[in-house]
DNA sequence: ATTATTAGATACCAATTGGTATCTTTGAAT
DNA sequence: ATTCAAAGATACCAATTGGTATCTAATAAT
């Protein structure tokens, strides 16, 4: 009962799991083949390399946020829903235990330097989208009269995705849920006080 | 002419940056022998093994900021002059050269384990100092009726960690100014408008 | 000047790394 | 039932890893 597709999912999982708790370059194949049970010709068979390996499984891992994200955003009635359920989605890189290792972006981001070119492109790439989605979600709210028309949009977004990458940084150190639940707090205060209209 | 002191120095030095830009695990001994013009046998007499040299390194990175930032807050005479030092410092790891490779707190506190215990506790010990910090000011600026009574000092300490942060992460990302000036440039209104009196 | 000590260089080590070549097994097509 | 391509296992490879043992050279004490 072979399964090529399941083996590649497998492989992408499990590897997934490990690049963002160990870290990218602190996985071996070996790990990788320890945690799937199968054998570097698998691996090797699916994967052209270990780098191309490591874009796939951070493409993935950021596949399924965006659409988890995307989807419950498009849910999302009002500016303000839309802008609670970014955080609580960062929040839950803390919270859920299913999200092991925290996030994916924060942690690509500090371990690449340039001999990564790709995996950092990719990085760059996740950043705009994350930017790009808060921007959005506030334009559209000036239009419908839910947020302030002397917003900054793009400050926002960098202020947002700042705070919440910061208190995930914080709190996974810690080990302790404090600092990323302070960030989340006083970010809904603000955007009730100084952003929504 | 040989001066001991001033090899480990050396070494300490050129690890120093090695391990705040290429990362701990990713900076091999040879890396640092390459770096230095020193061989193997030098290291190893001045460090018991490489986690040593690792924890030894960290430490003289953070000692040296806390010694400036310390006594800069110190000089400074009121609570905003005093936050917005720790504010410009933040931004000095982006914006000024000499700073290679960002903040070493955050740098650490991504890449360790659970298998870098030695490692991690200090930048346990790090955060905590630089909470601690920013509580000190504030609570001493409330005694002085520069800061609203009603401020939660551990929030904002959180938060301006937190913001800070993530601020130097995404423009670490996007070698970039932006984001860490827009975070900058918000703490300080914020700052202004919500905390001090 | 000779000696003792220590700093640093050299030469090695086993283990691990990413990667490849080859072999065996599986399952679908004939 | 046989064939055959593809999936995955096995066995290898050179290069690099952290670490050690040993050797040489330099300095300080005698």
């Amino acid at each position: 009962m072979r399964k090529p597709e399941q083996t590649k999912e497998k492989i992408l999982r499990e590897s997934s799991i490990l690049f963002n708790t160990k870290g990218y370059k602190s996985t071996s194949i070996s790990d990788i083949t320890n945690a799937t049970g199968y054998t570097k010709g698998a691996i090797y068979r699916h994967f052209e390399n270990k780098d191309n390996l490591e874009i796939q499984a951070y493409e993935k891992m950021i596949r399924y946020i965006f659409t988890n994200l995307k989807t419950k955003i498009k849910e999302a009635k009002n500016t303000k829903d839309k802008l609670f359920i970014f955080l609580n989605h960062f929040e839950n890189y803390i919270i859920n235990e299913n999200f092991a290792g925290g996030c994916p972006l924060l942690n690509v981001s500090i371990e690449v330097d340039d001999t990564n070119y790709d995996l950092k492109y990719k990085a760059q790439n996740t950043l705009t989208v994350f930017k790009e989605t808060i921007m959005t979600i506030l334009t559209n709210g000036k239009k419908h009269q839910q947020v302030q028309s002397n917003c900054n949009e793009e400050l926002v977004a960098s202020v947002i995705i700042a705070s919440l990458e910061g208190g995930i940084m914080m709190s996974k150190l810690t080990q302790s849920e404090k600092d990323i639940k302070n960030v989340v707090t006083h970010l809904k205060t603000w955007i009730e006080k100084d952003i929504l209209l």
